[in-house]
DNA sequence: ATTCTGACTTGCT
DNA sequence: AAGCAAGCCAGAA
Protein backbone atom coordinates (compact mmCIF):
# COMPACT_ATOMS: atom_id res chain seq x y z
CA UNK A 1 0.00 0.00 0.00
CA UNK A 2 1.53 3.18 -1.21
CA UNK A 3 1.59 5.76 1.17
CA UNK A 4 0.30 8.18 -1.38
CA UNK A 5 -2.83 6.09 -2.15
CA UNK A 6 -3.36 6.57 2.16
CA UNK A 7 -3.01 10.22 1.73
CA UNK A 8 -5.61 10.36 -1.51
CA UNK A 9 -7.94 8.19 0.74
CA UNK A 10 -7.91 10.04 4.07
CA UNK A 11 -7.72 13.54 1.83
CA UNK A 12 -11.89 12.09 0.33
CA UNK A 13 -12.28 11.06 4.62
CA UNK A 14 -11.50 14.45 5.67
CA UNK A 15 -14.03 15.39 3.18
CA UNK A 16 -17.37 13.32 4.32
CA UNK A 17 -19.53 15.98 6.76
CA UNK A 18 -20.67 14.63 10.14
CA UNK A 19 -23.72 12.46 9.93
CA UNK A 20 -22.90 11.34 6.38
CA UNK A 21 -20.82 7.99 5.56
CA UNK A 22 -19.38 6.17 2.86
CA UNK A 23 -18.77 2.92 2.15
CA UNK A 24 -15.47 1.42 1.33
CA UNK A 25 -16.17 0.84 -2.37
CA UNK A 26 -17.81 3.98 -2.58
CA UNK A 27 -14.22 5.47 -2.35
CA UNK A 28 -12.59 3.49 -4.55
CA UNK A 29 -14.81 4.58 -7.38
CA UNK A 30 -13.99 8.10 -6.68
CA UNK A 31 -10.98 7.95 -7.07
CA UNK A 32 -10.79 5.49 -9.50
CA UNK A 33 -7.93 3.47 -8.53
CA UNK A 34 -8.17 0.40 -6.69
CA UNK A 35 -11.30 -1.20 -4.91
CA UNK A 36 -12.96 -1.61 -2.27
CA UNK A 37 -10.39 -3.77 -0.30
CA UNK A 38 -7.47 -1.15 -0.79
CA UNK A 39 -9.53 0.98 0.52
CA UNK A 40 -10.29 -1.22 3.83
CA UNK A 41 -6.71 -1.41 4.15
CA UNK A 42 -5.60 2.28 4.15
CA UNK A 43 -8.50 2.87 6.87
CA UNK A 44 -6.58 0.05 8.93
CA UNK A 45 -3.27 1.21 8.58
CA UNK A 46 -4.52 5.01 8.86
CA UNK A 47 -5.55 3.92 12.69
CA UNK A 48 -7.09 6.24 14.92
CA UNK A 49 -6.68 9.84 13.60
CA UNK A 50 -9.36 10.54 11.56
CA UNK A 51 -13.07 10.07 10.94
CA UNK A 52 -13.00 6.48 10.17
CA UNK A 53 -16.42 5.89 11.63
CA UNK A 54 -17.97 7.27 8.59
CA UNK A 55 -16.33 4.72 6.21
CA UNK A 56 -18.16 1.25 6.43
CA UNK A 57 -19.30 -1.62 4.61
CA UNK A 58 -21.96 -0.95 1.79
CA UNK A 59 -24.27 -3.23 4.56
CA UNK A 60 -24.11 -0.32 7.30
CA UNK A 61 -22.23 -2.61 8.93
CA UNK A 62 -18.85 -1.10 10.78
CA UNK A 63 -15.54 -2.96 11.23
CA UNK A 64 -15.28 -5.69 13.57
CA UNK A 65 -14.03 -4.86 16.88
CA UNK A 66 -14.91 -0.79 16.63
CA UNK A 67 -18.54 -0.68 17.02
CA UNK A 68 -18.99 0.78 20.49
CA UNK A 69 -16.38 3.43 19.53
CA UNK A 70 -18.43 3.68 16.43
CA UNK A 71 -21.69 3.60 18.21
CA UNK A 72 -21.22 6.92 20.13
CA UNK A 73 -19.82 9.00 17.29
CA UNK A 74 -22.64 8.44 15.07
CA UNK A 75 -25.03 9.15 17.98
CA UNK A 76 -23.11 12.63 18.62
CA UNK A 77 -23.59 13.37 14.89
CA UNK A 78 -27.09 12.06 14.64
CA UNK A 79 -26.20 8.93 12.15
CA UNK A 80 -29.64 7.12 11.33
CA UNK A 81 -29.51 3.83 12.52
CA UNK A 82 -31.15 0.40 12.06
CA UNK A 83 -31.77 -2.48 14.38
CA UNK A 84 -33.91 -2.73 16.93
CA UNK A 85 -33.21 -1.22 20.36
CA UNK A 86 -32.12 -3.67 22.38
CA UNK A 87 -29.13 -4.44 19.96
CA UNK A 88 -28.08 -0.72 20.93
CA UNK A 89 -27.83 -1.32 24.54
CA UNK A 90 -24.37 -1.74 26.69
CA UNK A 91 -21.85 -0.78 23.80
CA UNK A 92 -23.87 -1.69 20.96
CA UNK A 93 -23.06 -5.18 20.62
CA UNK A 94 -26.01 -5.98 19.06
CA UNK A 95 -26.93 -6.50 15.22
CA UNK A 96 -27.62 -2.71 14.20
CA UNK A 97 -25.97 -1.28 11.47
CA UNK A 98 -25.84 2.65 9.87
CA UNK A 99 -28.93 3.26 7.77
CA UNK A 100 -26.81 3.52 4.02
CA UNK A 101 -30.03 4.29 2.23
CA UNK A 102 -30.46 7.66 4.20
CA UNK A 103 -27.32 8.86 4.66
CA UNK A 104 -24.97 7.77 2.13
CA UNK A 105 -22.49 10.93 1.29
CA UNK A 106 -23.43 12.97 -2.17
CA UNK A 107 -20.67 15.05 -2.74
CA UNK A 108 -22.05 19.28 -4.40
CA UNK A 109 -20.30 19.86 -7.61
CA UNK A 110 -17.90 21.70 -5.96
CA UNK A 111 -17.17 18.89 -3.58
CA UNK A 112 -17.41 16.67 -5.88
CA UNK A 113 -14.40 19.11 -8.63
CA UNK A 114 -11.84 18.90 -4.88
CA UNK A 115 -12.31 14.85 -5.18
CA UNK A 116 -11.86 14.75 -8.82
CA UNK A 117 -8.23 16.75 -7.88
CA UNK A 118 -7.40 14.60 -5.45
CA UNK A 119 -8.01 11.53 -7.81
CA UNK A 120 -5.77 12.95 -10.71
CA UNK A 121 -2.86 14.05 -7.99
CA UNK A 122 -2.78 10.44 -6.89
CA UNK A 123 -2.90 8.75 -10.07
CA UNK A 124 -0.17 11.42 -11.26
CA UNK A 125 1.79 10.61 -8.03
CA UNK A 126 1.60 6.98 -8.66
CA UNK A 127 2.55 7.12 -11.85
CA UNK A 128 6.02 9.06 -10.80
CA UNK A 129 6.55 5.90 -8.17
CA UNK A 130 6.29 3.53 -11.07
CA UNK A 131 8.67 5.07 -13.39
CA UNK A 132 11.12 5.41 -10.38
CA UNK A 133 10.60 2.12 -9.49
CA UNK A 134 10.94 0.86 -12.90
CA UNK A 135 14.63 3.04 -12.56
CA UNK A 136 15.70 0.68 -9.85
CA UNK A 137 15.76 -2.38 -11.37
CA UNK A 138 17.84 -1.04 -14.30
C1' DA B 1 4.96 -18.09 -10.53
C1' DT B 2 1.82 -19.38 -6.67
C1' DT B 3 -0.64 -18.96 -2.63
C1' DC B 4 -2.45 -16.60 1.27
C1' DT B 5 -4.63 -12.77 3.42
C1' DG B 6 -7.64 -8.75 4.27
C1' DA B 7 -11.60 -2.53 8.30
C1' DC B 8 -14.65 -5.51 0.71
C1' DT B 9 -19.13 -6.47 -2.39
C1' DT B 10 -22.83 -8.86 -4.58
C1' DG B 11 -25.90 -12.44 -5.14
C1' DC B 12 -28.21 -16.52 -3.57
C1' DT B 13 -30.27 -19.57 0.25
C1' DA C 1 -31.29 -12.22 9.62
C1' DA C 2 -27.25 -14.51 8.73
C1' DG C 3 -24.13 -17.31 6.31
C1' DC C 4 -21.77 -18.63 2.20
C1' DA C 5 -19.50 -18.71 -2.34
C1' DA C 6 -17.27 -16.09 -5.88
C1' DG C 7 -15.33 -12.20 -7.53
C1' DC C 8 -12.51 -8.55 -6.51
C1' DC C 9 -7.61 -5.78 -5.98
C1' DA C 10 -2.89 -5.65 -4.08
C1' DG C 11 0.74 -6.54 -1.01
C1' DA C 12 3.41 -10.08 1.31
C1' DA C 13 5.50 -14.67 1.82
Amino acid sequence: MRAEYVDAVLQVVDLIPPGSVLSYGDIAELLGVGGARQVGSAMSASGSTTTWWRVLRASGHVPEGHTAAALTNFRSEGTPLLGAPEALRDGGSGPWRVDMRRCRWSPDDSTMDRIEHIARSLESRLHRMSVADDEMEA
